[in-house]
DNA sequence: CCTACCGATCGGTAGG
DNA sequence: CCTACCGATCGGTAGG
């Protein structure tokens, strides 16, 4: 059972589809209202400023992807099956929040400060999740990576155009979305091992 | 030698600089004249609109892209070299233009129609080209992946994050770069194969 | 949640 | 390339 979305809920849900298509900036507070069916003054009953918005999309999202991976780094041994849990757990925050991903991974870079570096000490953090997981699989001879923070961020990268695509009705369920990354990622392409 | 930029190409290169780090939208016009040193309604001289700016970046860079691998795919004759070959040319198209490589990946989506459209046409097609290479190196079983498509963007979208962290003055050289992720690719992180 | 409104700023033009 | 300026729109506030 869903509970009925509270205004300032529904503003949120109709920003994150706005910012996403046209992005922050281009994204007006009349736009917004439009959507929602009111005058842009009556948003103001609800949020303080159209930054605020975006600061509630962002940090929600950087604790969602913190809680996935605290859960998927809990569940393997070794470094690939943990690895392989982390995809998966990323996959799915993805999967389940596409527009609010692609507002937390395209639009960060106008919340002011001190949000923008709190915001990047975020990010930073949970790229080292991945680094250190790497770092593991490297030491006890698992993997074989030319440099740890570059192969965490290659592996992020090819994760995060997900949002781009993704549609829940599409023929890849988000699990079978994660094991193809997974199996690309750690084997690479080249069939001959 | 080069030669002096034309008031144009300086217009431009200064608009990229301001395009990628603050977007296009929350880039003025007068931002644009202050880096300039000159008032804002004098670029008219020059440009016909901000749009015009961000058609020709996102156009430029494109035909770069295109260049870039075909040129590539002309190099090798095995799958996987045709395929290192195409990440070697696209990571230097990033790496000697990053400002405007990040406008091309971030910023298209403000041109208006028609160039949105062509602008989605051209990317598609280049798109095609690294689903190209896949799709014959599954043909003639160089290669082993769970769908094409999702291999092609994955590669794609796993040089893509470069323009976000590369200067010419770290101790990773272009190529180096290519070598790094083409490895990655190709071979996986595992070890034992 | 609305009406009424604010000062600031926007992209762009006219005319030199 | 500048001065002078346009109408439109921006985020946000006052007061109910």
């Amino acid at each position: 059972m869903k509970e009925a979305p509270t205004r300032k809920e529904q503003i949120e849900e109709k920003a994150t589809a706005l910012f996403k298509e046209k992005g922050f900036s281009a994204t007006s507070m009349r736009d917004l209202a439009t959507v929602l069916g009111i005058e842009a003054a009556s948003i103001y009953s609800h949020i303080r400023s159209k930054e605020e918005i975006l600061h509630r999309i962002c940090f929600r999202m950087a604790h969602e992807f913190f809680q996935a991976i605290d859960a998927a780094e809990a569940a393997g041994t070794t470094a690939a099956e943990r690895l392989t849990e982390a995809i998966k757990a990323h996959v799915q925050v993805i999967t389940k929040n596409t527009e609010a991903s692609a507002v937390f991974l395209n639009e960060w870079r106008h919340l002011s400060e001190p949000s923008h570096s709190e915001f990047l000490s975020l990010r930073d953090k949970y790229e080292g999740r991945f680094r250190e997981i790497v770092r593991t699989g490297v030491q006890n001879g698992e993997f074989q990576v030319p440099d740890e923070k570059f192969a965490a961020l290659t592996i992020l990268s090819g994760l995060n155009w997900l949002h781009t695509w993704y549609k829940p009705s599409g023929k890849m369920s988000p699990n079978d979305i994660a094991e193809n990354l997974s199996a690309m990622l750690l084997n690479g392409l080249k069939i001959n091992k």
